[in-house]
DNA sequence: TTGTAGGCGTTATCAT
DNA sequence: ATGATAACGCCTACAA
């Protein structure tokens, strides 16, 4: 009466279907629910009226309706990562197939951000929300679980951290690539960590615990550098230990493309002693044979379906909390394998 | 009175606030609203009790009762290549500069994935779409303009298509690449383009175009091999014709993945005779010292950043239609640039 | 400055 | 087998 009709939207409803059709809106929204209670004939007459009228359901009339959406919200700190659009894919692939479908955000890092979007996906009644968080907010959390939205950490989780997550053992690899290195005679290993904001992720922290400790149970100091993820980053270290003269015959990453920063900066000094070099990725570049970087493969698929499919059933009332570990795989090529250790040493 | 009060959700609505705060709805509502008609006091008696009661407005009752969303819609073939994800993200940031919120979907390069995404954002009625079209399903286009919803094609766009797009001018970067080639004596110049499915892809098209064309120009013929997009395939291609003893001395790969593995296959042919190698991303890989590889840098932030402003104004009111191709930079490497013809040629 | 009421499109409940 | 009705949470034209 009072209001303008259509002012924005002008998309045909369920009652402009009742009405060409000649039944009610109440058979109109029936016969589109399979099963139902509603004649063969009734039912063909009102989908081809619909069809003809060009009918689009509107999900925020059926979410309001039904005091529920069947949506998923997934966030990940870096979007143009392989490693995380790979999550998200897989997990996409997990969520659709089940009938639900997934908002994504990015929080590049960012605690402020990731909270940013954890508040927008409350006000869109997300189901459920899988998370690779950047751990910088974790009082959202404390959030989500005051408005019943259950979470599942993708990844990694912080220190402490109670709630469910599907999880990559960071210790375990760390301790793995230390071992590597060992095994291959190295003795002055270097690990290239992740400074600034970073330094904080769990995960990291427990990468280089499990990787220190494996050295000092050997009565070996690691040498640890703080730095980007890039390899201007890797190659830029490199240099500097290079020019001071720093011994070292092992270098491990926490990605490729640091290490191949590092297998950049090696190649510019041929006459430097031998470096084994180890990443994580297993990046495609990694695997090209004049690269032929030895790397981590992190269980992406797995831990993508593993998590959504935890959180689903979870959603739909199978409960059963997962708190899982995953391990990585050690593909191991040139880079650690043609190291000769200098016969100097022990 | 009949249903059962808060079957799933049970988050606080702007009733529960008004009761608690012993106002109206109307007040609680306008209490949310900047500048509006309202005591000093009230508004903050009102946000106090919100607050304490951990309300957050439900986004599906406010897009009805508005008749709109605020949402945008973003679709591109394949969130795992690096390029995309930069034009999600760089989408992203405008448009949630400009107060919107973006819903992503990854098509995979199949058409009917993309009609599916299309479909899913119309029924959560977005305002507006940028799509990297796969082109498998350009009926989908008119669906949309049915329903009033405008789209901006990002990178590329169908053969006579008469909507609006923000792209690469593939022909010119084809014809770049050959005049690139040619200036530096190359002349059996091979492509390595898409095969299967991206074969009708357009931009593909146009580069081929663009770059068989400049070499009829100069009377020679250009090789053109199909292939997948990835290092391996790359590989396979060039190994292939080396084994066939196939004359080329340049080879121009639509990816700097599959120019890293026509290296790769280079390298592991020092007695092969030196051949130019140029790629498409300016990829991290490309820029290392001991790869080297010229590529072009595709204008991602700055496409991204011409089309989410353009649909945001076209969806504000100021209607601009944009109809633009942008360029892409040649970095000029090693890898084309310690290039020697051989003297017996021409 | 605040309150009342009506309706956005959909669906669950209760008749017929 | 079908229809009438109310209600989800929010916003706004109008009344007070």
């Amino acid at each position: 009466m009072f209001y303008v009709k259509h002012k924005y939207m002008s998309s045909t409803t369920i009652s402009d279907i009742a009405q060409e059709a000649g039944v009610s809106g109440t058979t109109v929204s029936l016969a589109f629910q399979p099963n139902s209670r509603i004649g063969d004939q009734t039912r063909q007459k009102v989908l081809a009226v619909a069809q003809r009228l060009k009918y689009v359901p509107n999900q925020a009339a059926r979410s309001l309706r039904q005091q529920q959406t069947a949506t998923i919200g997934m966030i990940v700190p870096d979007i143009t990562d392989t490693f995380f659009a790979s999550l998200v894919r897989e997990c996409e692939r997990v969520i659709r197939s089940r009938g639900f479908t997934i908002l994504t955000a990015e929080s590049q890092w960012h605690g402020s951000m990731e909270r940013q979007a954890i508040d927008s996906m409350i006000e869109s009644r997300v189901r459920g929300i899988l998370m690779c968080s950047c751990e910088g907010s974790e009082n959202a959390l404390v959030q989500l679980e005051e408005h019943d939205v259950p979470v599942i950490l993708l990844d990694t989780y912080p220190e402490g951290f109670l709630g469910e997550y599907v999880a990559t053992d960071f210790t375990a690899l760390g301790r793995m690539a230390a071992e590597h290195l060992w095994q291959i005679g190295a003795r002055h290993p270097l690990l290239i960590n992740a400074g600034d904001s970073r330094s904080q992720y769990s995960s990291l922290r427990k990468l280089e615990q499990g990787f220190v400790q494996f050295w000092d149970k050997k009565k070996i100091t690691s040498n640890i550098e703080y730095a980007g993820l890039t390899s201007a980053d890797g190659k830029a270290v490199v240099s500097h230990l290079l020019a001071n003269n720093t011994i070292i015959d092992a270098c491990f990453c926490i990605n490729d493309a640091i290490a191949l920063g590092v297998m950049d900066a090696m190649r510019a000094h041929p006459q430097a002693p031998p470096l084994a070099l180890l990443g994580i990725d297993n990046s495609p570049a990694a695997r090209l044979g004049f690269i032929s970087l030895s790397s981590f493969s992190l269980p992406c698929m797995h831990m993508a379906d593993i998590a959504a499919t935890a959180l689903l059933d979870k959603i739909e009332g199978n409960a059963s909390p997962v708190h899982e570990h995953l391990f990585a795989e050690l593909i191991i090529r040139d880079s650690t394998r043609q190291f000769h250790p200098p016969t100097s040493d022990h």
